[in-house]
Formats: structure tokens, C-alpha cells, sequence
DNA sequence: TGTACATCAGTGAACGCGCGTTCACTGATGTAC
DNA sequence: TGTACATCAGTGAACGCGCGTTCACTGATGTAC
């Protein structure tokens, strides 16, 4: 709902928050292209220059907006890790992956503005910071899946990367379309809890070095 | 090398190859988001309006530009396969995970493109049958694995996807370069072995059930 | 309680740009006879 | 060998569009005294 600018005066209030929300729906319900300052400002029901007050302009708009996907992604998988109350590493990487497919799925528009570096300031500090928190949460279960025996003598490193391949690449396919289309489980989160669960079983549990 | 309208008369000989060259050209050097009418047709030499003769409008010179690309990722898959000498099914898997990583990496732009289909006529038949040409040795390869019983009592299509997957983040991150910064492993090529070997080795050849 | 004033937030108009599509056209080619 | 004619391929100008940025502006807020 935007609030008509007559009843709201000359201020708005929550300018900043309300241009990311407008990015939100704008990125869902028309998708990435379609993002436009003017389009974005249109949403809120404000003139479409003063965005210019709050962000740089357009790549700094959508840095920001990015930079949110960030944070909410390392929260959807922290939410997947405590709802999993997962055993052992192994068990918490599981979650992790569920959480990810998750996030991007809900998401397939922020998901996809999070890696238009193309669209971004990838040097934003903030934006550096988030993502790398987002990352932090792999890395340290894949720590925890070493320290507790179950990496062999697998790199660490190469462990991380293709699990993070992975569920990326079933994020990015499945929202691509040209997944869904060709195989028969036909709920995208089943789906990704099967791969994940494959990928799990045979490289950390299957305990061969 | 342009060919000067002035030294090639008022007929091009070859414009639909010429155009196709030229997005190629565009996307190589300047990214998908430059790709125009206007941009691929200064590239050749012709105007702009010229390209509605051979490809109806944008969205189907991008769709010719992005089944070119199927054929060429399936052959650049044989080719893989061909170089490997596979002993098995699973060494054979390991070949297309590597030919399709170097492909995407060896031509980024074009690989995007192929699954922005928002840019593309994704009901073209061409297209469709292009992109199942190279999809099919992915299945062909998963099936070789089961009937040589590599597959233990793992369900085919899972397998199918989730090495899909893999290579497609795998090959889509570190396009993005969010990937190349995190990593020690600096050369694209040798990542893209490692993680198509870790997969195999854990998925197929560890041979639990 | 009241007034002056600085700061802040949003306005509205203007700018120049590159874009995709359309269309009447003309130059070149090749085929029929 | 020559001529008429249909077809094809590229031209060039025009169109309308939505875009991001800039800037002088004005309305609203809050602070100092």
C-alpha cells in the first residue's frame, strides 16, 4: 500500500526504508529489468529525484538493496541451522544448504541482484561485509565437519566451494527455468533437500579418505 | 577486422553470420547490459535497422546467438569427453563437468546470455532443441554410471542435477568474481577439476549404497 | 512562550542520451525469355 | 547476348520512449536564545 503523498505532507518519514521495500516489490513483481529509479520512486508515491537524497544514485539504491539480501540470507540460513538442530557438522551443512536454495528461491530477484555485480558498487564496505558474513557461516561449518573427522583428507577449501556451487547452481537454474522443466520432483525445495542430502551422504559421511 | 561498407558494396554477403560474430564481439569486449541493435550493427558496419532482415527483432538475434551457443558448449563438451579417454562412466562425468566449466569460462558473456531468458525467445525450437542436445550428454553420461553400477541405489535425476549444479555455480560465481577473491586456488580451469574429481570420487566411486 | 535561523528532505522541470521499431526507399542480384 | 522484371538486402530518416542526473526551489523541522 503507498501512502498517497496528500495525506502524508511534505516529509516522508522513512524515505531511506521505504525506497528498498519499493525496489522489493518492484524486483518481484516485474523483475530485475524493471528496476528503475523512476519506477522505484513511482512505487512510494515521491518524485523519482529524491532517492538522490538517501543513495548516490542508482548503484548505490541497489548496493543497499543487495547488501539487505546479504544479511537476510545469513539469517535464513542461521534460521535453517536451528530449526535442523543438527547432530554433527555434516547435519549443520545440510541446513545451510537448505537455507541458501531457500532464501533464493523466496527471493529469485534479490537473489539475483546480490550477484549483478555489473548493477552494484562491489567495493561498498558495507556490501563487502554482509556478503562476507554470509560466507563466514560455510566456512565455519565446514571447519566444524573437519574438526570433527569427516572431511578425511579433503581439502577444506574445494569441500566449501562445491557445496557452495551446488546449491547455487540449483538456485540459479531453478529460477532460470530451465530446471523445472526437465525433471520430475516438481517442489523446488524438496529438490533441494535431496541434493543437498546427496551431496552431504556421499562426501562427508561416507567416511572414505 | 570491419569490413568498410565502401569496399564491400551495398550487399554484405554473410550479414546473419557477421551480425552473430558481432554480438559475440560486444559481449566479449563491453558486457551483456551493451549489447544493442545500434552497437552490433556499428561493429559490422551496417545500419542498425539492417539486422530485421535476418533475426525479426532483438530477442531473436540474442536467441540465434544463445542456440549457437548450446552447440557449441555440447561440442566443447565431446571434445572434453574425446581428450579424457574415459576408462567409465564416472571418468566420463568428470570430462563434462570440466568441458562445461571451461566453456562457460572461456566465453562468459555468451554463456550469460544463454540462460538470461529474459533476453531471449525461450519457445524458439532451435533453441530448444540446442539446449536439449547438450542437456542429453549430461543424462546419457548419468546413465552410462548406472548401468555400470556406479550409482548404488542413488536415484539418476538427483545425481543428473545436483552435478549440473555444481559446474553451473561453479562456473557462474566465479564468473560473477565472487568466488576468485575467497579462494587460494587462483586458476579457474584447476578449480573446476578438483571439484569435478571431488564430486565424482565421493558421488560415484566410493560405491556405498 | 515566542522568534529567528540553519538544516534537512522532497519538488518539479529540464537536459541529453541511446534505445528498438517502422517504413518508404534504392541499389544489387538473378532468373525468364 | 541482351533485356525486362521480380526479388532480395541494406539505407536513412523519423518516431516515441524511458531513462539517470542535475539544479534551483520550497516546504517542514528542530534548535538556540
Amino acid at each position: 500500500m503507498t501512502v498517497k503523498a496528500s495525506l502524508r505532507g511534505y516529509h516522508h518519514g522513512d524515505l531511506k526504508a521505504a525506497l528498498l521495500d519499493a525496489v522489493e516489490q518492484v524486483v518481484r513483481e516485474r523483475g530485475v529489468s524493471h528496476v528503475s529509479l523512476r519506477a522505484v520512486a513511482r512505487q512510494v508515491g515521491v518524485t523519482h529525484a529524491a532517492s538522490a537524497h538517501h543513495f548516490e544514485n542508482k548503484a548505490g539504491l541497489l548496493t543497499a538493496f543487495a547488501t539487505q539480501g546479504y544479511v537476510q540470507l545469513a539469517a535464513a540460513v542461521v534460521a535453517a541451522i536451528d530449526e535442523a538442530q543438527p547432530a554433527d557438522g555434516p547435519a549443520v551443512l545440510e541446513a545451510v544448504g537448505r537455507g541458501y536454495v531457500r532464501f533464493a528461491l523466496a527471493n529469485p530477484g534479490r537473489f539475483e541482484v546480490m550477484f549483478r555485480l555489473d548493477l552494484l558498487n562491489a567495493d561498498d564496505p558495507n556490501f563487502g561485509a554482509a556478503s562476507e558474513g554470509a560466507y563466514s557461516l560455510l566456512v565455519s561449518t565446514v571447519a566444524r565437519c573437519q574438526s570433527e573427522g569427516f572431511l578425511g583428507r579433503k581439502d577444506p577449501e574445494i569441500v566449501a566451494v562445491s557445496a557452495w556451487s551446488m546449491v547455487h547452481g540449483l538456485a540459479a537454474l531453478w529460477i532460470s527455468g530451465r530446471l523445472g522443466e526437465r525433471i520430475g520432483e516438481k517442489d523446488p525445495n524438496r529438490l533441494a533437500d535431496r541434493v543437498s542430502r546427496l551431496y552431504v551422504d556421499s562426501v562427508l559421511r561416507a567416511s572414505n579418505p
